[in-house]
DNA sequence: CTGTTAGCGCCTTCAC
DNA sequence: GTGAAGGCGCTAACAG
């Protein structure tokens, strides 16, 4: 990148007259507008931008913190939502400014993030939906600057999470509590996230605990979207069976399954009981028809303990380690009742 | 704030032999175990962080730029989440990175936002839904920064756009061509945002200049969320005679919509056909039930123009202002066909 | 083992 | 009208 200097250079000035054009004060230094002209040409020349580090360098330098949030690009824009939803009710409990920078990244390829490894970009990074591997990544690289894990848990880091396999055994009981034996349905999406697998784990080993017939039959991998449940329910309708309960891996699938069960004058919950796991918009699932029963994830909390607890590292209040862990919330509701 | 400088006097010794410890090469300097923990108390002490501005300058600089996105906190971060997907397409063809950090302000008061008017912040500015009043504040005090309006429009600044009042006459046109002649309902946030009003005086002048009768009773103000849908929803049950068709502000609006006349047995398009303007997810509103009629508004790739072109403008590839409008799309689903 | 110093890009004060 | 110099916080030689 140019520099002033450069720009001085080229029109043939010292770099304090640059400065004063830069700053709008030509008029006040009566610079002549040849030199101006001057300046200006050589400013698009150079393509010259200004380092908004130096500037920030010398200005009096109030408090500020920035904050990268890694996102693996290929989740689902509406829990990020709720990440920010969460992040802003915190970030208005300072009085100085907490610049939250969204960083996606492509899943498994969290090793090419060069803000984590650096630390001249970020004072500190939280980060959500590694996969398997960007974790095993993050087990051998210790970033340059302090880092809370979203919902995944590790030794070495500072984590906030839920207890996934507890969310899928709260949806396993609902259904055996209700008597339900048998034709049981799951429908997830597959892919390497630690965090689904032991969601769907909970569900399965909690049925077969209970001795409940599960076949692989009536387990579905799918997209993460509604798409991917509307797949999954016309699966399903091609069975002899619709099975008596389905559990989704996320509210998306589950409206997806909504819509075509709604189409096809399938009764819920009388000719098939949904359940699925809250990451979308509470509001969503409340107004749903029928209504969605849920096991609710606290994201916005979650976010905001994040950013409370990263914020406590950065000002020294904390020394060692933390490891924070939240309680879904089992939401009954006419689909599940 | 604290320097490496402060922290060097605390503990009596160099400004270096603190910077080499902060950055983990105490073995290979062989420091002292004493120093160290001299030096670690005095920083803890004084709450010292270092300065990523500080560090950045140092380092030889790679291309990157910092835009921020204003985002009123009021509005829906369903919304947000879309416009956060069309910067994630339109990042990925940069070769350098550029990070966008939200920042939300309080609608109306947009002039605290010390950001804008610094240039020691950020690169650039993306604003979007200013109120009236946010839009008067800009237009007499132009920011320091090179900025874009997002769905807003004035002569002083760059602006990416749809037609609001366009997007209310399509969705009254389709009723129109369907021959609805009266009873018509309008569902709306009532706040102080142009674009709003101008989707809802599109629809009504539109009516009413093909003679159809437009009950002020009909028209309901209530809040931006579901809620407010399921509100306006009883509201119009306590009348007589149901709306034969309504225009929601908001596919939000008419989810909460959705949700009451499915629970009542109030049959749509039959009973009551809806049509919304397409704010949320896209997904959501072809598998809700029915699926939804609704004016889509391309948020994802407005929000992709504008990075595309507040980079062109600090490239120097742009000399003039420039203001790009897209056209909204009708989607006719079952709930209005 | 630790200290001194130059310089990253920029702006401001002072001098010419 | 314009230039020279100092310093914002930090690191990496280079000196001891």
């Amino acid at each position: 990148m140019a520099t002033i200097k450069d720009v001085a250079a080229l029109s043939g000035v010292s770099v304090s007259t640059v400065s004063i054009i830069l700053n709008g004060k030509a008029k006040d230094r009566k610079i002549s507008v040849e030199t101006q002209d001057k300046i200006m040409e050589a400013i698009k020349a150079l393509n010259y931008r200004p380092s908004v580090s130096a500037k920030k360098l010398r200005s009096p330098n109030a408090k500020e913190y920035t904050i990268a949030l890694y996102w693996a690009s290929d989740f689902r824009t509406n829990y990020l939502a709720r990440l920010i939803s969460g992040f802003q009710s915190e970030i208005s409990n300072y009085q100085y400014p907490i610049n939250i920078v969204i960083c996606p990244y492509r899943s498994g390829s969290l090793f090419l993030e060069k803000g984590l490894q650096s630390d001249h970009t970020f004072n500190a990074a939280i980060i959500a939906n590694t996969s398997i591997s960007d974790m095993e990544y993050l087990n051998n690289n210790l970033p340059k600057i302090p880092t809370v894990l979203y919902n995944r848990y590790s030794e070495q880091y500072n984590t906030v999470t839920i207890d996934n396999f507890e969310v899928g055994r709260k949806a396993a009981m609902l259904l055996i509590n209700k008597g339900i034996k048998d034709n049981i349905g799951l429908v997830h999406f597959k892919a390497p996230y630690l965090a689904m697998t032991l969601r769907s784990q909970g569900f399965i080993d909690t049925c077969i605990k209970h001795s409940i017939q599960f076949s692989d039959e009536n387990v579905i991998n799918t997209e993460g979207s509604i798409q991917g449940g509307v797949l999954a329910a016309e699966i399903f309708l091609k069975r002899k069976h619709l099975p008596k309960a389905i559990f989704c891996d996320s509210d998306s699938l589950a409206q997806g399954l909504l819509h075509v069960f709604n189409k096809k004058n399938i009764k819920i919950p009388e000719d098939s009981q949904i359940i699925a796991v809250g990451l979308g918009s509470p509001e969503a699932s409340q107004y749903s028809t029928p209504p969605l029963t849920v096991v609710e994830i606290p994201l916005e909390k979650m976010a905001a303990e994040c950013l409370r607890l990263i914020i406590n590292v950065l000002e020294h209040r904390t020394d060692t380690s933390f490891h924070v862990n939240y309680e879904s919330k089992l939401i009954i509701r006419d689909s599940c009742s």
